[in-house]
DNA sequence: GGTAATTTGTTCGTATGTATC
DNA sequence: TGATACATACGAACAAATTAC
C-alpha cells in the first residue's frame, strides 16, 4: 500500500506509522498471530530511524494490539472479537460463528434481596429473593467477559442446578419451563475495571471495561433475566446492526 | 425503599451504601442536581457512623456521580444521559427528546488522504482526498462527546461551508444533494481518554471513553459518512433496542 | 549441541521543532 | 526577544533473546 510520511504536518512521524499499522491490521493484511516485518524493514520502508518505528510499536503494544518478543519479532496480539448485539445474542453462537472456541465456567452463585434497580428491571417486588449467577466466558483460552445474572428465585427454584449441569442459560431456562427468550434492551457504558475483575479478566488495573446491562424476556414479553456484563475492552468490540 | 445492611458478608458497609445510592439514582429517585439527604440522615437511616456514609459518598464523587459542597450538601452531579442507537440516530433529536438542550460547535476541519481503514468503510480509493470535520457536542452546558467525521471530498466539495452555516450534518448533506441518510452499522469499544479529548470533554486523565464508530448511508445504500465518536463514559449510556 | 545470524531491547549522544513564560 | 522545558527524530553501539544452520 502506498502511504507516505508527512513531515512537518503537525502529526508526529511515529504516530503516522502507528496509524498505518493499525489500518493494515484493521484491513486484514496482518491477522491475529501474524508476524510483522522487522523494525529495520519498516524503518527502511518509510525511510525513518528504527527508534521512530519502535515508538509506533510501543504505542500499539500499550493498546494491546501488538506484542513484541525479544529475538523473535513483533506479532499481532489480538484483533478484537466482534460481538453483535441484537434480539438473539447468545455467547456461544457468536463465538463459534467466528471460528473461535467458546468456553466458560460458573464462578459463583448466591441468593440476595432485590434492590430497586433489579426489581424494576425484572418487574418484581423490592426485597423479594433473587438468584445470582456469576459466569466467566473464555474465548480460545483468553477470558473476555464476566457476567452477573439475576433471576426471580420464586419462579426458577431449580435454575442454579440446571445451569451447573448444562453450562448454558438457554438450556437451564428450558429445563425451568422457558421455551425461548430474547433480548429486549441493552445498555452500554464504560468504567475502569474493578479489583475483582482484574483477576478474572486478566487485565491491568486502570484499564477500561465495557459495561453491558441487558434484560431477557420470554415469548410473553415477561422479564426473565437481568444481566450485567463486564467485557475486556481491548478484546471485544460490540457491533450494533441497524 | 427497604434495604438492609449486611454486616460481615464480605462486602464493606460503605460499599453497600454506595450501591444503594447508585441504585436510587439509576432508578430516578434522585435526578441530576437533586440534593441528597444529609450525611447524618443517611447514617441514621442505616444505623451506621457518619464516616461510613462519607466513605460511600467519596467513592461516588470519585466516579463523578456526586458532588459534595461544604456547607451546602451533597448533590447528584450527573445522571448519565441515555443515547439510543439505531438507524435514525440524530444527536439533537435525542437530546431534545430528553428535555435537555443540545448545542455544539465545529472545532476543526481538514483535508487528508484516505487510509486503508476509512477508504474501506467509505468504499473509495486509498489515498483519495477526504474531508474531516471535528465537532464537540454539549448538553446543558456539559461536553458529552467529540466526533470526527470523514466524507469523500470529490463528492461533497461544499460540505464544510454548509456545515459551518447550518451546524447540522443532516442539513449540510441535504444542501449537498443527500436527501436523507441512515446508520448502517455501529461498533462500540472503550479506551482511555487521550490528551486532546481530556481538554475537550473536561474529564480527568485515565478515565474511560466510549468509542463509537459508525457508517451512515444514503437511501441507495451508498456510504456517505464515517464517524468516530468519543463519549465521556460517565455522562452517557448507550441504549440498544432490539 | 555449538555457533552465527537475526531481531528486539537499552543506552549513550546530537540536533531540531514547539510551547510557555 | 530570550530563556527554558519538553517532545520529536536521528545515529551508533551494544546487550539479550531467539532462531537457523
Amino acid at each position: 500500500m502506498q502511504v507516505k510520511i508527512d513531515r512537518g504536518a503537525g502529526i508526529a512521524v511515529w504516530r503516522q506509522i502507528a496509524e498505518w499499522l493499525k489500518a493494515e491490521i484493521a484491513q486484514g493484511t496482518f491477522v491475529t498471530g501474524a508476524k510483522l516485518p522487522t523494525e529495520s524493514d519498516i524503518a527502511a520502508r518509510f525511510q525513518v530511524n528504527r527508534h521512530t518505528v519502535r515508538r509506533a510499536i510501543a504505542a500499539l503494544t500499550g493498546e494491546g494490539l501488538l506484542r513484541a518478543d525479544q529475538g523473535r519479532g513483533t506479532f499481532v496480539a489480538s484483533t478484537p472479537m466482534n460481538y453483535p448485539i441484537g434480539a438473539r445474542t447468545r455467547f456461544s453462537e457468536i463465538v463459534s460463528g467466528q471460528d473461535k472456541t467458546p468456553s466458560g465456567r460458573m464462578i459463583g452463585t448466591g441468593v440476595e434481596d432485590a434492590d430497586a434497580l433489579i426489581a424494576g428491571q425484572l418487574q418484581m417486588q423490592v426485597g423479594a429473593p433473587l438468584l445470582r449467577i456469576e459466569t466467566l466466558r473464555v474465548v480460545d483460552g483468553t477470558p473476555v467477559l464476566v457476567g452477573t445474572s439475576w433471576f426471580e428465585q420464586a419462579r426458577f427454584p431449580g435454575l442454579v442446578a440446571a445451569y451447573a449441569e448444562t453450562g448454558s442459560f438457554t438450556e437451564a431456562l428450558r429445563l425451568c419451563g422457558v421455551e425461548d427468550y430474547s433480548r429486549r434492551e441493552t445498555r452500554v457504558s464504560a468504567e475502569l475495571v474493578d479489583s475483582q475483575d482484574i483477576a478474572l479478566l486478566e487485565i491491568a488495573a486502570g484499564q477500561p471495561v465495557l459495561i453491558v446491562e441487558s434484560v431477557n424476556v420470554d415469548p410473553q414479553d415477561r422479564p426473565v433475566q437481568y444481566t450485567r456484563t463486564r467485557m475486556a475492552a481491548d478484546r471485544i468490540q460490540l457491533v450494533v446492526e441497524s
